[in-house]
DNA sequence: CTTTTAAGATACCGATCGGTATCTTTGCGC
DNA sequence: GCGCAAAGATACCGATCGGTATCTTAAAAG
């Protein structure tokens, strides 16, 4: 039948890119079906509801997210450029973002309120993995020799996720990329103090 | 006639927490007038249309953060302590926030797309007030020798506040305050690195 | 007390919202 | 090629959207 997972597939970029850019609620599927070129009809089809639309579009933007972050971060062999890897993923977030409308966890975190419980509690996964993923690389690097042994993992991800989003939410203020590159500076020099 | 300073300032009010906590799009008229009390006729009295509304609301907003905050900067004497009182209204941000819903500067910089560059260039004057707020008192504490001489203001006061939006944005979703204590820390050690 | 004027309420506008029921079309198994 | 099940289109639902025109009411001026 006409391609399910083709359609289901087009319908979920295309709402995944006008949640991030519009936002959820100030997004409807009236925009979406004009953006996909499918009807409502096809949409519900695919997905039982909008709320629940939301949900696999917030997992679908994270995936891409994290799968240009997860290969910049292979590509590298020691922690210290594995981080620095980071760095240079959302020091490009301005001018070529992977998805328009920047962060889709920044986005997203921001938007739920208490009346979207399944999107904030998904949104906060997605932090925890980002978190987790440069914990994970601390511990590598400790275990290989090129991290110091007594460094506080959690306080080094934190700073770097807090300030890193922060810089995003100036940066897109300000429409430049100014504020990015200062805090990347920031942390280059905090990376460069935990090598060993 | 019926005290219009006072009904508009409820409007506002009430129009500022819905828009802090729910998102600006997301909230309706109708949310608004259920929440003053008054009815639609009085809203279109006060305000031309919703954007304008939208964009005082901010201002109203971003006025009783920085009333706080300008307050206990005040109470302090020193550079290195007025720094602190940002941190520690930030701190407080989680448990007893001014306005329902975090940081109005965060939640309207996320929200803001193409579609309301009067509100985004609102959210932007308000990001450069805090940033210059900050660089102002390293000005005064270079100049009464409190702060050393050759620091970078600009770097200073950028990292300063993207790491506190990112981690208020952090301790939304966690629902604790748990992340901004820890970059909270995170500054304190900045700061007692550039006092003298 | 009466007049005036502005504050606020009411009723309505067309458009759009999320969602559903139903109909048509398409591709696959046979 | 035929039948069938699924994909997708169409038409519609009541509710709500932002906004406006009009009416009532209350407070101040005389």
């Amino acid at each position: 039948m006409r391609n399910r997972d083709e359609t289901r597939g087009i319908i979920l970029h295309q709402a995944g890119v006008l949640f991030n850019s519009q936002g959820y609620k100030a997004t409807s599927i009236g925009h979406i079906t004009a953006a996909s070129g499918f009807t409502k009809g096809a949409v519900y089809r695919h997905f039982k509801s909008k709320e629940k639309l939301e949900e696999q579009a917030l997992v679908y933007l994270a995936g891409i997210m994290f799968e240009i972050l997860t290969k910049r971060i292979k590509e590298q062999s020691r922690a210290g450029d594995k981080l620095r890897a980071i760095l240079n993923y959302f020091k490009s977030y301005i001018h070529k973002p992977p998805i328009k409308g920047g962060c889709p966890l920044l986005n997203a975190a921001v938007e739920v309120d208490d009346g979207s419980p399944l999107l904030r509690k998904k949104a906060h996964s997605i932090l925890e993995i980002l978190k987790g993923s440069i914990i994970h690389i601390l511990n590598r690097g400790i275990e290989f020799g090129q991290v110091k042994k007594k460094i506080d993992k959690n306080y080094f991800a934190t700073v770097m996720v807090a300030s890193l989003e922060g810089a995003i939410m100036m940066s897109k203020l300000s429409r430049s990329d100014t504020d990015i590159l200062v805090v990347v500076a920031h942390l280059e020099k905090m990376i460069a103090e935990i090598e060993v």
